[in-house]
DNA sequence: CTCACCTCGATCGTTTTTGATCATTTATGA
DNA sequence: TCATAAATGATCAAAAACGATCGAGGTGAG
């Protein structure tokens, strides 16, 4: 058999079962430990899956098994039920701010059968994932945040400055209800601010681990936003 | 036989199969392997077919069309064979301007032992692989481009201009050693010549299936960058 | 008819792939 | 914490495939 042919069969062997392990691709591709180890590294490199221990998890641009997702992890459920409930508030035709986080990512699946939509986002992998979902996407220029994959500084407020949307669906590290919406992180919050500036709606999102938290950088009250969606 | 006609023949046998061996294609053209071999090259190409050591394997859909993913699992040792060398003309201290495209993208991991560099990238995944590498880099803003995940448009090169860059690596679809360098998209060429008007030093990487192709925008001449790496 | 030209197949040195071996690392349970 | 069993990466040798080159055969123009 074909190296190319073993691989592409290999990829959709894990696109159907998402997870496998060595032994079962040695089976299924008939090759050995070391054939079947080799294309798992050249396709880890090639970023289409995700190797681990006894074999290898397929990597969909999804943030469920993404690196970053280590603080996500957790509570991926919640945050899937809270961005159904939040793609609610989202109308055909509009133009939407989206933040970097993973919550608000989890929306882009919904946002797939609502028409005629424009979606801008400062993080790339949600800008990614719209793009493979085929909604007209756009992302903010800026420098990159290591931490959260956020893209932040003058040029992504700029970016954000020279559009106006209809609403703005952003989350946040602390969320006190007899407070203030609060983040982590200044230039994360200061994107934020500018979002919601530029945005005739605002939507906040949140899985209940934010709840009651507080960070230094306030985003604003919790009485501002015109849509809160927790659960 | 004429050798249209075997190429047909053989097209045809691949599209019914999907993957055939040399051995295979032999016995069905009653041609022997270096004639097959030819072929092959031939087809190839004209981006009918990827060839694979053994055999070949149908290319599906017009490049253009393929995902992202399948295009960029192909030729990948080349790539980053490519890209190591190309790394070797990146020096400490530098900015870099990287385009959107697979192949640089295997830079990236020979980037993390030059000191102190910043790197510009109109590509969001580029970008995350650049944040993971702990790389300090940016990402130029724009519409995301579907078929590519690239990010373009008037907004990408406004970008691209506020920067003077030592190096842009920069990859391309079509590359003829006695012609030009050419791509299939207007928007990424036009960013890919913003790019190269911002930066001192060009540096164009390519894997042996782009040579001999020839796409309808021009990027440069052949003789306009200043180190051009294939195999 | 002869010459130039093209295609094809054969040969040979080189490269690629692959499975086996073995030391090292990792996960797991006592 | 430590021991054990499994998985991994590195290395190697053999087999297969590859590219380059050369000569044979066939075709068309002069």
């Amino acid at each position: 058999m074909l190296q190319l042919e073993r691989q592409q069969d290999l990829m959709r062997l894990l696109r159907e079962r998402k997870s496998m392990t060595v032994k079962e691709l040695c089976g299924a591709l008939f090759a050995s430990p070391a054939t079947v180890r080799r294309d798992l590294q050249v396709l880890e490199q090639a970023g289409l899956l995700t190797r681990s221990f006894g074999g290898a998890v397929l990597c969909e641009t999804f943030p469920d098994q993404q690196p970053f997702a280590v603080r996500s992890g957790a509570h991926v459920t919640e945050k899937k039920r809270v961005a159904a409930k939040a793609a609610l508030l989202i109308h055909p035709g509009e133009t939407v701010f989206l933040d970097a986080s993973s919550t608000t990512s989890y929306i882009v699946p919904h946002l797939r059968d609502i028409p005629d939509l424009t979606v801008i986002t400062n993080g790339p992998r949600t800008c990614l994932l719209l793009a493979e979902y085929g909604i007209r996407s756009f992302c903010t220029g800026g420098e990159m945040l290591e931490g959260s994959h956020a893209l932040v500084g003058r040029d992504a407020e700029v970016y954000v400055r020279g559009i106006r949307a209809h609403v703005c669906v952003f989350s946040a590290r602390g969320v006190e209800t007899d407070g203030d919406i609060t983040d982590s992180s200044k230039a994360e919050r200061d994107l934020k601010i500018a979002m919601l500036e530029r945005a005739a709606r605002s939507v906040l999102v949140h899985d209940s681990s934010k709840l009651g938290r507080c960070y230094p950088y306030v985003i604003c009250p919790y009485t501002a936003p015109d849509n809160i969606v927790g659960e």
